[in-house]
RNA sequence: CGGAGUGUAGCUCAGUCCGGUAGAGCACCGCCUUCGGGAGGCGGGGGUCGGAGGUUCGAAUCCUCUCACUCCGACCA
């Protein structure tokens, strides 16, 4: 249907009154049909099909319109929950110049996650990942005295990280959205007060988001620092092992969680006498198991990892062992004094020249070196381990007789019914998308780059500090891993990129199927909805039409006919729907403000 | 950074082993028909086969080098 110049100017005033005012023929519908090779995660095939983004290089990404149009909603949402919290906006370069970070100690010590490059004077610079150091030179020159603190101030910007491997599209780009805050005070007490109020408000946005998510407990990782907190929407294809217990008042990430064993040895029978056991090619748990008739929790678990080299450990061993059937958790065991991080496993040729057997026949008796025992194994009586003999196992050993430990330390990864640490319940185990995260910093910072103001009396105190980043790009993907179907994505009605589809049908024949989808579209948009219009010519198929807008996950589906147009009744269908119902053409608009969160 | 793999049309892929001068489906353009679940017919446009070098009368195909991308491991929003 040609556009005559009339018709311009009225879609021109239209958008200018409206803001909105969609239609597929004037809108960027870059639907695939098919799967793009190289995507392997659902939520980076279905926003590559469904034409949200596209790949310019590996971890970066054009956002096409409608993908920008969620992302701005989830922006939107993120920056009016931290506004009420009484958080201030601000925008900092993403360009920073290597002396602040020089002045941190991180230009160091990050490796090449950080992006430098130097500019026509040579000197140096960086792609922002972070802005620690950025926030904290400013404050440190603004802020003199304590009555200005607290203060918590955020930005949302790309940030860059040069990652070692990007991956899953969006959920881990090398460029992407952040927002990211940063609190400062005058101790503990008020950091620990904002850390509430941060907790409370990413409560608040993932609840607004229409997301399924648990707060936990986590690891501070290198950032150092007492209490930290994730946000993790719930999804299958998550990365990270989440854990809580089926009260809720219990959740942390796996990473640290603990828990109890519910049959564990309480070291009450009475000690036999060890004796050698011959397991000829056995050198799996699995494999004594079934050679002894034994389950793994009558075995231990002896494995090696460096240490580091001292006069009282010349060999660089440390043994840590475990229940049989319980797994190391290696978060855990870095934090053990003494230990080489990242963790390594001592090589098979280095047990055997110190131990004098390969692994697989390893126990913690007559080793020269620190031995660290779970909590698992600490209590255990006549348990079967390895002999440090090639084939030959100890059964019915002991500890202090048979076998000694220097230390008792957590070290097992907690499993799916173990007993919740604060005793409520049994804890289960599900897969999180992290999309939050929450830190108290403390004094780290501000005391590198010397951020002080004055106290009541007149003393110079360093600021205590705490930072608070959500991944917006990443809650987008982490959005559509908990909401799609074979059909596509199906968005929360808060971040759809349109929350009504309009399809007419035979458009081209029916002027009244115009007219009516037309006056529809003023009519919702000046209820306040957003609306796009399918309004592709009649070489588009009704089918493509449903599958397009089903495959961009528009939640509500309004179609128009000259069938049900007989009897003044429009159709509509949820996204989420297994079928369509009938509406009356004069009540669409209540039906729609009673089904529609805005 | 280690390990594995893939680069041929906008997308999904065949052709490569065995060298003979580029294909299919979808998408796109035109005409006709069709019109409530990715329509049909006829006609058409589009690829220096990731790049460079080599072998050969002749290279998408064989050899060497290179670049890009994806997946698996340790980090992070």
């Amino acid at each position: 249907m040609p556009v005559g110049p009339a018709e311009i100017s009225t879609i021109h005033l239209n958008l200018r009154n409206t803001g909105f005012r969609m239609r597929t023929s004037q809108y960027l519908i870059a639907t695939l049909r098919e799967t793009p090779a190289d995507a392997e995660v659902i939520s980076h095939q279905l926003m590559l099909r469904a034409g949200l983004i596209r790949k310019l290089a590996s971890g970066m990404y054009t956002w096409l319109p409608a993908g920008l149009r969620v992302l701005h909603k989830v922006t939107a949402i993120v920056r009016e929950e931290m506004n009420r919290s009484g958080a201030l906006e601000v925008s900092m370069p993403v360009v920073q110049s290597a002396e602040l970070w020089q002045e941190s100690g991180r230009w160091d010590k990050m490796g090449p996650e950080l992006l430098r490059f130097v500019d026509r004077h040579e000197r140096p610079f960086c792609l922002g990942p972070t802005h620690e150091e950025v926030i904290t030179d400013l404050i440190r020159n603004e802020f003199n005295s304590y009555k200005q603190l607290p203060a918590n101030f955020y930005q949302i910007q790309m940030k860059f990280r040069d990652e070692r491997r990007p991956r899953f599209g969006i959920m881990r780009a090398r460029e992407f959205l952040m927002k990211d805050a940063y609190s400062f005070h005058i101790n503990q007490t008020s950091l620990e007060q904002t850390y509430q109020l941060m907790y409370q408000t990413y409560s608040n946005i993932f609840s607004r988001l229409g997301l399924d998510f648990r707060a936990v407990l986590a690891d501070t990782g290198n950032i150092g620092g007492s209490t930290s907190h994730e946000f993790h929407v719930l999804a299958d294809s998550g990365e990270d092992d989440i854990v809580f217990n089926s009260t809720g008042s219990y959740s942390a990430n796996i990473e640290l969680a603990d828990g109890f064993i519910r049959d564990l040895d309480d070291g009450s029978a009475d000690m036999l006498q060890s004796r050698e056991i011959d397991t000829a090619q056995a050198h799996t748990i699995e494999a004594l198991t079934s050679l002894l008739e034994l389950p793994a929790t009558r075995l231990i678990k002896t494995l090696i990892v460096k240490a580091v080299q001292s006069d009282t450990n010349p060999h660089g061993l440390m043994a840590l062992v475990l229940r049989g059937d319980q797994e190391l958790n290696d978060i855990k065991a870095e934090k053990l004094s003494g230990i080489v991080s990242p963790l390594t496993f001592a090589s098979d040729d280095e047990i055997e020249n110190v131990i004098g057997c390969k692994p697989g026949c390893l126990g913690p008796n007559n080793l020269d070196f620190p031995v660290v025992v779970d909590r698992s194994a600490e209590k255990m009586r006549n348990f079967i381990c390895g002999a440090n003999k090639s084939s030959t196992h100890l059964a019915d050993a002991n500890w202090g007789k048979d076998c000694r430990f220097d230390m008792v330390a957590d070290i097992r990864k907690v499993k799916e019914g173990d007993l919740s640490p604060d005793g409520q319940g049994d804890l289960l185990i599900k897969r999180g998308i992290e999309v939050g995260h929450i830190f108290q910093l403390g004094t780290k910072y501000s005391q590198a780059m010397n951020a002080s103001v004055l106290d009541e009396n007149g003393r110079s105190v360093l600021m205590t500090m705490g930072c608070y980043g959500i991944g917006v790009s990443r809650i987008v993907a982490a959005a559509i891993e908990q909401n799609n179907d074979a059909n596509g994505i199906i968005w929360p009605d808060a971040i759809a990129p349109f929350q009504v589809a309009i399809i007419p049908l035979n458009a081209h024949k029916s002027p009244r199927v115009t007219e009516i989808s037309e006056q529809l579209m003023t009519d919702l948009e000046k209820a306040g909805f957003e609306v796009l219009l399918d309004d592709r010519d009649k070489k588009t198929s009704p089918g493509v039409k449903f599958a397009d807008m089903e495959l961009m996950g528009i939640p509500h589906r309004i179609v128009v006919s000259d069938r049900g147009l007989e009897n003044n009744e429009l159709e509509y269908k949820s996204r989420r729907a297994e079928n369509a119902e009938t509406v009356p053409l004069a009540s669409v608009l209540e039906f729609l403000r009673a089904r529609i969160a805005t």
